[in-house]
DNA sequence: GTTCGTTGACGAACACTGTTCTACGTGCGA
DNA sequence: TCGCACGTAGAACAGTGTTCGTCAACGAAC
């Protein structure tokens, strides 16, 4: 049937793209690139849509919805963490370290997962294989099980809390420089506090303010936690 | 000037409702209402305004934004803390987990303020006599400063984080029963996971799976910090 | 006593968000 | 070749935070 001729000509053509099928990978890895270009909140699913030259309602006859996503994400980072061949009982601390270690770089490397993963437990293989290493390591250190089993949930969600905070600084778009003004401004508050009611905030306020930004923070939390644990070992 | 006769008769007449006026005080109130009625998430300010009998616009006139309001009522609930009254030198170490223990009390009251409060450092009175106190318990505990500073950060991040997975739940209209539901199916598969890739995960599921619900898992937390510091301390 | 300037209130609108409805075109099995 | 089912999307719905421009009310000044 020939169109009618005063039809406007040429109706905009959708001329059904010849482009590759959407999948669910190719929805993750858009979105995986957009969250790691321009942080968790521009991963919308019309940010999604627009990435792969079609509408936010294609996306969902591969993926149930957002969170579902989000999911996907974190299942996605986590396939980019080395894990170490096998556990040696008598550096077990050491390497527990280095698992948050590693846990965090690769939190770090993709901004914007540490939100996605807070309060899901994520089951990918890789990431249930990071789960099983630690056991590994928490057994060879000679914990109960029930200690190891909630280590096990105690240490992500520390990690994950550590990278969410960072991510919630990046997200804003500060510089370094921005967080250290920041943290100046905090430690002239609190050396302006009232002495008699703050007598050891005012004095530490110094070490109050420092290590904000480097690794020292971290490090000090898995050295309390990898501390706490050793204490749990049976003898 | 009379109206022209022709004019719509009295255009709705505002009146100018002679309520008391907004004040920065009214607009946290309403949004505390709605936050521990409903949730995090029905706390917008177009509720908070439809609560108070005015439009969206009129918030802004007294705060600055959704931020600083997130602020305001972190600020707020913080004020539901109580604070003992001096520090046994003795008993220092039982006397921080009941700080942490009101920390987690006081979140829990006000469901949603965990996801206001992380990565934002309570500066209100009330929090700042928070830290205060439980500095105060950690150079009783005979820490070195950086320590001690170091670990008046983690430990608020820690209660919040677990204040926040709970939240997270909360928020999605999770009954007890459906915890009870989603933590067998996890149960499940952990037990179908393949034995020789998994073996610690698998012998653990009943383990890995307990605890989820109640304050255990907390009291864990806590205790491993606890001992952890314990053993930063100086002779 | 009347004007003026400032201030707070607020309806409407902007640019977004996640999600659903529904129509449409294409490819595949019968 | 027909019919059907499935993937593709445009449009729309019900929200969100935030801003613009207007309008009424109040205190101060002339």
């Amino acid at each position: 049937m020939t169109p009618s001729p005063w039809q406007p000509i040429s109706p905009a053509k959708p001329v059904r793209t010849p482009k590759e099928p959407l999948t669910r990978e190719r929805i993750v890895d858009s979105a995986m690139r957009l969250m790691v270009d321009h942080g968790y909140d521009a991963v919308s699913m019309r940010k999604i849509a627009q990435d792969l030259g079609t509408g936010p309602a294609s996306l969902y006859a591969h993926v149930a919805n957002k969170k579902e996503l989000d999911q996907l994400l974190v299942d996605r980072a986590a396939e980019q963490m080395n894990i170490p061949g096998h556990a040696d009982p008598d550096r077990w601390q050491e390497q527990l370290k280095d698992a948050m270690r590693e846990m965090l770089r690769v939190m770090r490397a993709n901004p914007g997962v540490a939100r996605a993963a807070i309060g899901n437990v994520p089951l990918g293989e890789r990431a249930l294989l990071s789960t099983e290493w630690i056991l590994t390591l928490l057994k060879a250190g000679n914990l109960p099980d029930q200690a190891a089993a909630w280590a096990v949930d105690l240490i992500p969600l520390y990690v994950t809390a550590i990278a969410f905070e960072e991510s919630v600084q990046g997200a804003s778009g500060w510089s370094e420089a921005d967080v250290e003004r920041y943290v100046g401004e905090l430690r002239t508050f609190f050396n302006s506090l009232p002495a008699d009611r703050f007598p050891i905030t005012v004095a530490l306020a110094p070490a109050l303010t420092s290590g904000a930004t480097g690794d020292e923070r971290f490090e000090f939390g898995i050295a309390v936690i990898t501390a706490g644990l050793a204490s749990l070992a049976k003898k």
